[in-house]
DNA sequence: CGTGCGAATGTTTACGTAAACATGCTGCTC
DNA sequence: GAGCAGCATGTTTACGTAAACATTCGCACG
C-alpha cells in the first residue's frame, strides 16, 4: 500500500528478490532457474515457492548479456502479404516456439537492394542468433558482408545453395508434375503463365515446364508474365482465351489461376471442356474455384520447420554448409483438368 | 591471420575495443553511440572512425539491461493464415520499424485458453515492452494478471474496450453498409453465413446484420454459420441454393463468399441475376472472384498503425486508457449483386 | 593574474544473470 | 575415529552499456 504504483518499469522482481526471501543465494535461484542439477527437493521447493510468490520471471537481457545467446532468430521478408510467406513464417514461428526460440520479423521497407541493406543494418543491432532470409538472394549481393559475426543464416527461395544453406520447395518437380499431368491427359502442349522475372520461385518452375515440353518434343508457346495477383492472371487470361489452340495452361500460382479462370469463362471458354487450368500452391480456397481447381501442394509448414531446423544445428555448430534442402510437393487433381474435348 | 577463425562467438566487438583504438574512454564511445551531446568533432570523428574499422555494433543486450527498455513490441496470436491477421501483422511490422522498435510473434499453439495462457507465460521471459494480443479478449480473462509488470497492451478483434485499448476495424459499420446495399437494391431481405461463435468480428457483424434487417423491418432469415473457410461457405451456400426465397446472401468474409458462389452456381442460381452475394474484407483476389465480388474494404494497415502509435504512447505514458479506436470500413460495389430479377 | 565556471572527457558503479571457484557438511571407508 | 569423497550451497566475478559523479583544462571576468 504503501508502494508508488505511478512508479514507471518497477525494475522487476530479481533473483535477489527470491532469494532473500527464500533465505538463500541468488546463485542457488539461478539453479533452480535455469533447472541445473545439485539442488536438494526442499531447498528448490522454497525458491519456487519465493518466486511464486513474488511473481518472478528471468531477465532476458541479462541472460543474454551473459550468455550471449539471445534465443531470438529473426526473419527478414519483404511482405506477409503472399500465402506462401505468411504460411512460411507461422510454421517458423510455431517451429522456434517449440525449440525454445522467439522470431523478431524484419520487413523490407521497399524491395531493392537498399531496402534489404537497411534491414541487414538492423538487424546489425537487433538481439538475434541467426537469420531466416526469405527472398531471392542476387538482392543480397551487395549486403552479405553485413551480417553480424556469429549470426548464422539459412534462405528461402533462392539458388544460393553454393554459397548459403538453402531450404525451398521442390519447385521444379511441382511444375514437373503439373505440366506432365495435362500432357498425360492429351493436351498437345501447355501454355504458360509465369511469376515476376525477379522471383527464384517463378523462374524455377518456367524453366521446368519449357523442360518438360522440350523433353516430350512438344512446341512451347509464348509465355505469359504475370505477377502472382488474380489481376494480372485475369489480363493473361484474356490474351490466352483469344488463342483457340490453346487447350491447356499452367499458371505458377493459384491466384493468377484463378485470374486465369475468370478470364476464360467470360469469353467463353468452358473449364475444363475447353481448356485445363492447373495452378500451384494449393491455397486452402482453391478447393473452392469455379470449378475446384487441380493444382500443386506446397508444404510450407514443412519448409519452415526445416529452416528453424537447420538454423538451429548452425548455431550450435557454428558453421552452416551450404547445400540445398528441397521439399517434396504432391498434384492435387481437382476438377479444372480434363481431356482435351475434340 | 593468427586468429582462431573457428572460436565460436567472437564475443563481437564493444565499447571497450573501440575506446581503446580511438584513445578514449568508453563513456566517450557510449556518447557517440547514443547521439549524446558534449563530444568535440573532432573526437567524434576519431570514434565513429574506429567504430568502423572494427565493425562495432551496439550490444542490445546490454543497452536492454541498463536501459530497461528493449524497444521490441510481441505479437500474441492464434495463426497468420487469415488475411486480415497477416495484413494486420505487417503493418503492425512496418510501423514498429518506423519508430525503432522491432516485433516478436508469439504463436498460440492451440486456440484454448490453456494456449493462450502458454503464450502469456512465455511472454513473461520475453524481451517486450508492449504486447498486441490479436485475438478475442475473452480467452484472455484467465490470464490476465499474468501481464509482467510494465507490459503495456493493445487488443484487435475484440469489444474489451471497457477494460484495454482497443484497436479495431469498424465491424458493426461494414456489415450495416453491407446489408443497407443489398436492401437498397430491392431485395426484400438479406441471408446470413455468419463465422465462428467464438469470434468477436464475426458475432459483430451478425449483430448489425440483425439491426439493420430489424430495423428496416424485414424478416430476420435463419443464420448459417461457417467457419471462415471457403470449404464452410460452399456447405452453407448449398443450404442456401436449395431456398428459392433466397436472393442475397451477406458472407462474413470473402472466403466463405467464395464458397456461397461456387454452391449457388453448380446449382444453376446465376449470381447476381438469381442470387446477390456480398462478402466482408476485399481480399486482392475478390476481384477475379466469378463474378467479382462486391465486398466490404478493411484498411487493415491502418488497424496496424493504429495499434503500433496507440502502443507506444501508452509505453511512453506508463498507462493504458481503455477506450476503442475504429478503423472506417468502405463497401466496394463489384459484379455479384444486382436487383432481384423478378 | 587569480578565481571560477562550464565544456570535454574520464572513472565508478549498477543493471540481472550464471560460470567458476570456494566452502562446509554428511557419511562412508579403512 | 581420522580422512576424504562428493554433494549442496555460498561468494566472486564478468558480460557490455550508460547514468552519475569526478576530473581536467581553457577562458572570461573581476
Amino acid at each position: 500500500m504503501n508502494e508508488t504504483p505511478s512508479r514507471r518499469r518497477s525494475r522487476g522482481v530479481s533473483m535477489a528478490d527470491v532469494a532473500a526471501l527464500a533465505g538463500v543465494s541468488s546463485q542457488t535461484v539461478s539453479r533452480v532457474s535455469t533447472g541445473h542439477p545439485g539442488v536438494v527437493e526442499s531447498t528448490r521447493r522454497q525458491v519456487l515457492d519465493a518466486m511464486r510468490e513474488l511473481g518472478y520471471r528471468p531477465n532476458s537481457a541479462a541472460r543474454a548479456l551473459k550468455s550471449g545467446e539471445f534465443r531470438t532468430l529473426g526473419v527478414i521478408l519483404f511482405t506477409l502479404a503472399t500465402t506462401g510467406n505468411s504460411r512460411t513464417v507461422e510454421a517458423i514461428a510455431a517451429q522456434a516456439a517449440q525449440e525454445g526460440y522467439a522470431i523478431t520479423l524484419i520487413p523490407v521497407a521497399v524491395p531493392t537492394q537498399d531496402g534489404v541493406l537497411g534491414a541487414f543494418t538492423r538487424l546489425g543491432e537487433l538481439a538475434v542468433d541467426g537469420v531466416i532470409v526469405i527472398m531471392e538472394v542476387h538482392l543480397l549481393d551487395a549486403v552479405e558482408l553485413q551480417l553480424p559475426p556469429g549470426v548464422q543464416v539459412v534462405v528461402v527461395d533462392s539458388d544460393a545453395g553454393d554459397r548459403y544453406p538453402v531450404v525451398d520447395t521442390d519447385q521444379a518437380d511441382g511444375a514437373r508434375q503439373a505440366v506432365r499431368h495435362l500432357l498425360e491427359l492429351g493436351h498437345d502442349t501447355v501454355w504458360h503463365v509465369t511469376g515476376p522475372e525477379e522471383s527464384y520461385s517463378s523462374e524455377r518452375r518456367t524453366q521446368a515446364w519449357r523442360e518438360v515440353l522440350s523433353d516430350a518434343g512438344r512446341p512451347i508457346p509464348p509465355i505469359e508474365r504475370g505477377d502472382w495477383s488474380a489481376a494480372s492472371g485475369y489480363q493473361a487470361g484474356l490474351r490466352l482465351a483469344a488463342r483457340p489452340e490453346c487447350t491447356a495452361i499452367f499458371a505458377a500460382n493459384d491466384q493468377m489461376a484463378l485470374g486465369v479462370l475468370r478470364a476464360l469463362q467470360e469469353n467463353g471458354r468452358r473449364v475444363p471442356q475447353d481448356v485445363s487450368v492447373v495452378g500451384f500452391d494449393d491455397l486452402p480456397e482453391s478447393a473452392s474455384y469455379l470449378p475446384p481447381l487441380t493444382t500443386v501442394h506446397q508444404d510450407f509448414a514443412e519448409v519452415g520447420r526445416r529452416c528453424v531446423q537447420g538454423l538451429l544445428s548452425q548455431i550450435r555448430d557454428d558453421r552452416g554448409e551450404p547445400g540445398t534442402v528441397l521439399v517434396p510437393t504432391t498434384l492435387v487433381a481437382r476438377a479444372s483438368t480434363a481431356p482435351p474435348s475434340s
